[in-house]
DNA sequence: CTGTTAGCGCATTCAG
DNA sequence: CTGAATGCGCTAACAG
């Protein structure tokens, strides 16, 4: 791998054992101050980088985390894994990552070989995924977190947002601002159990005199401009439109620009995740912070800890919030005095 | 780590030796087909997977590869990286991720880490980089290739397209369409020597006659956003923006929407990477393809090649391309007949 | 506080 | 075609 210093050409550089330096590049035990000195100037010296393959070997731990994502080209993803990855930097462990494609079977090919790379732990997205990785996650004892969603009751731990609250909190808003026919645009119900989550939640929500409608699309802006025309098409004179993605609600922005309704005057927009990009849209867009960032650092210290300290992982519930902007408008509702 | 098979327990199981069981588990040399299927029904039965430390540690190879780069939340990063995840897992490596924030001393300490959690080679993003992680790179002969540009006198090997050319192309573009007053909008010049190229590639095209103004701002929707509302308060009457990022661009577009301005009618607006949502705005974005998924595969692919055959990673151009679509349109010049 | 020693699990000579 | 033996570089007892 590199042609450079082991530790014996550091000890002897120093005149110490080895163990010496094994212990001052650890900082562990106790070392006499000036000995230490001696051991950091020849590690210096010789540029010396412990072998991490041998240091692995040894201590039987290889500080490496995998995290098998459905894709990254969404960017509540990009920010997720970001924070993992800083996280687990500063602890000293490194993130190798996976991408599903949302497919199970590619998961769980993906799964076996960052086993076979050393991964120590895993963290996964939503709570669909084959019996088998779960059999061999039990097999090997290999810790493991379920992301994106909560839980409790999952015999996974679960660190995340509640996706069925949310997403009848964001219906129970448009009722509250007087909308009674809600459109619901939201991505593949087959490859996110989120979504389904969700769509379960909106129609929940749902009540006497409330029409809740749901359009399955292609999780993208095209996709949400596409459902939101063809919304548009049925000429049922909905007066609000949720997406389960501020993506999608980009998509639906543009139909509605092609169509010539303004929002929020003839049609409300609300969208999901808060994206960077959502409050600088025109109309800036309502929408539901979610805590991707905070999601990312939260499993990953509940990890490093529980790899370091034995410390148990436990279900975690993260909140999301509404962010009231200007794409959402208040209706008069007939019954309204 | 785990608490399953190892070798010999393979070895013992299938009643041969560990010798026997390591070529069948690495299909090298000659075995016998018959003991390599009692090799391999043993390795079923104990649900082996061999020591991937002990085995770089024997091999002196890890099999990981690492990329630093500067943020995963531009969808032009998060194109790539995946594409070099997939290239890569298919070849049975592992990518180490790290972000720099686009700062070349979080580069350097990333790279340290990264090397001494094992990386065999590194992938990084556009040619500026602290002399310190060069000379890492030199004293450690650790290969790495910058991507993202194309610069075949740097002495790293470089793997991507050519900044500068493509930002001319893009003026051109322009011209030969009859704009004549054209403003530029782009990134952080100090972050990105690629912005830095694209801008000297869009200078150099001026010509006579044609005026060219750049205009510095954040690499987000709100940078865009802000930057195209100055300059149409500046009173210049530019007929077309040219956006270094298609993100850029989208701004661009709210900023002319908030003040009435139509595309291509009243200003033009080109961007740059051809992003998924990019012909799905309205009007549809003419922009310039960048080959991000390609770039990430082919760096990949080399680098593998090089690990594992001693092949030599070599500069590679890949080409990027304008896409016309409606946001541009056709002015006649006053010269014209 | 420091040195000696015994593995960690596997790939790989070298014999047979 | 198969087995026995050696060492990869380091950590972790165990002595001193």
């Amino acid at each position: 791998m590199r042609k450079v210093g082991k530790i014996r050409d550091v000890a002897k550089e120093a005149g110490l054992s080895i163990a010496t330096v094994s212990r001052v590049v650890n900082d562990s035990a106790n070392v006499n101050p000036h000995t230490r000195e001696r051991v950091l100037s020849a590690c210096r010296k010789l540029d010396y980088i412990p072998n991490p393959a041998a240091r692995a070997l040894s201590t039987k731990r290889s500080r490496t985390i995998a995290a098998i994502i459905p894709t990254i080209e969404h960017s509540v993803f990009a920010k997720y894994v970001a924070a993992i990855e800083q996280a687990l930097s500063e602890c000293d462990y490194s993130l190798v990552m996976a991408i599903s494609n949302a497919d199970e079977t590619e998961e769980l090919k993906a799964a076996q070989q960052l086993l076979r790379m050393g991964a120590e732990a895993f963290i996964l997205t939503g709570s669909v995924h084959s019996d088998e990785l779960f059999e061999m996650f039990e097999r090997r004892k290999v810790p493991h977190i379920l992301t994106s969603i909560w839980d409790p009751k999952n015999k996974s731990v679960t660190i995340g947002y509640d996706n069925f609250s949310l997403a009848a909190q964001a219906i129970g808003f448009l009722i509250s601002f007087g909308h009674e026919r809600i459109a619901v645009i939201h991505g593949p119900l087959a490859e996110s159990d989120r979504t389904e989550a969700r769509k379960a939640g909106a129609a929940a929500e749902g009540k006497e005199g409330i029409t809740v409608e749901f359009h399955e699309t292609a999780l993208s802006v095209a996709g949400g401009k596409q459902a939101a025309a063809s919304i548009l098409q049925s000429g049922r004179r909905h007066t609000a439109i949720l997406c389960f993605s501020d993506v999608l609600a980009l998509g639906a922005y543009f139909a509605l620009s092609e169509a010539g309704l303004r929002i929020p005057h003839e049609v409300s927009v609300m969208g999901f995740d808060n994206l960077d990009w959502s409050e600088h849209v025109i109309p800036p867009l309502t929408t539901i912070d979610l805590p991707a960032r905070q999601m990312g650092s939260e499993v990953a210290s509940q990890l490093v800890d529980h790899l370091e300290n034995s410390q148990l992982i436990r279900h975690t519930l993260l909140s999301g919030k509404i962010i009231k902007r200007q794409s959402v408008r208040r209706i008069q509702t007939k019954t309204a005095p």
